[in-house]
DNA sequence: ACGGTGATTGACTGATCGGTACACCTTCCC
DNA sequence: GGGAAGGTGTACCGATCAGTCAATCACCGT
């Protein structure tokens, strides 16, 4: 199996099992909708949870790239671009094909602490969270971890309730928040206020 | 079977399904640790699912009611109680045996829209907004259900990190980012700041 | 054209899944 | 004591689980 191949086999289970959950999808089926044979899927992953990881990592690669290129495109400013988090989130919130993070379901499903995909949720949200911080502290925060921890809760809040109720108001409500911290945060009026009314 | 026997064996599978999953945990091992035979829980559950619905209603109703009483204890002062929610968070996420929000675990398991656990975990949060929302308009909020809708993003965010990361940080980070919206979103000074490092 | 080699496969394992059939055993009224 | 009634446990159902293996396939240098 090439390499790419593979890529494309893992970047298929990533699907399947964001659609039909970790425990829920069995390997034949991942086999019957990839077009590779099971025994081929174990040549290649050891196990189950060898696969799941691979799904997580590309995941992981997938989803921070296109955050941080989308709040690239969005804003030049770096206060801007702390809020320019919340659009890309609004977008990514929207897609008919939300369906909640998929590091929390993983972390929900193997909740050990020892398990490796609990570790693998833990660390993408840690990287997420070291991106977030350079951004508040190229923003000028005074304490830029604390915004940026600050910042995420509003974030993954929002992904949940996006989830299981409205997404276009989790994400307003995130924005809005967000624009109140933020400004909290910054020593200057870097970022206007929306209005009161 | 007697209603309290009913009542013991929905709090037991309660707390297996918390602790393993719902999807992992079969009712082979609901009838081994409960000691009722699995013939017995099907006389008085058609299905996995309706025990599962079981479950999430007890814990639905225990764990609000468990909210609202230690808010009532930990403050008297509608702006106060606001905040009160935050110290309750807290106390929850430091619990040893915390594993994060059954609800969003159910949903993350069940993700169709049409799944009743899907439903019953959305309504769950429905009911904590709707309470958020009435504190809010008690301390005199102008929007209570934006500043509701606000305060439980960071509380779902909460849970989200306190399950992957560290249940302190997560609990003084939504408490100290609650105090912030709060304030702003309170008419007059109603919640003292705390002082800026 | 051919022998060899590594990738691929369909068919299989024992275990477990959600759910059920039936025999049993208590309980109660008489 | 007899018998009806209903709750309970054992043993089982077909389906599916994660994972394996002997046989087969495609491709390569010669």
């Amino acid at each position: 199996m090439s390499a790419s191949k593979r890529e494309e086999l893992v970047q298929n289970a990533l699907t399947i099992f964001y659609e039909g959950g970790f425990n829920a999808i069995g390997m034949d089926r991942i086999a019957a909708e990839t077009g590779v044979s099971k025994t081929s899927i174990y040549k290649h992953f050891r196990t189950k949870e060898d696969l799941i990881l691979a799904t997580l990592r590309l995941h992981d690669e997938q989803f921070r790239n296109w955050l941080v290129r989308r709040v690239e495109v969005l804003a030049s400013e770096p206060a801007q671009r702390l809020l320019a988090v919340f659009d890309a989130l609004r977008e990514w919130l929207l897609e008919p094909e939300f369906r909640g993070c998929m590091f929390v379901k993983a972390s929900a499903e193997f909740q050990d602490r020892a398990s490796p995909i609990h570790a693998a949720s833990a660390e993408h949200k840690r990287l997420l969270q070291i991106y977030f911080e350079k951004l508040a502290d190229k923003a000028g925060a005074g304490h830029p971890g604390e915004l940026a921890a600050q910042l995420q809760l509003l974030i993954e809040g929002a992904i949940t309730i996006a989830h299981l109720h409205d997404p276009h108001l989790a994400a307003e409500t995130a924005g809005a928040a967000a624009r109140v911290l933020i400004n909290a945060a910054l020593p200057a009026n870097a970022v206007p206020m929306v209005a009161e009314d």
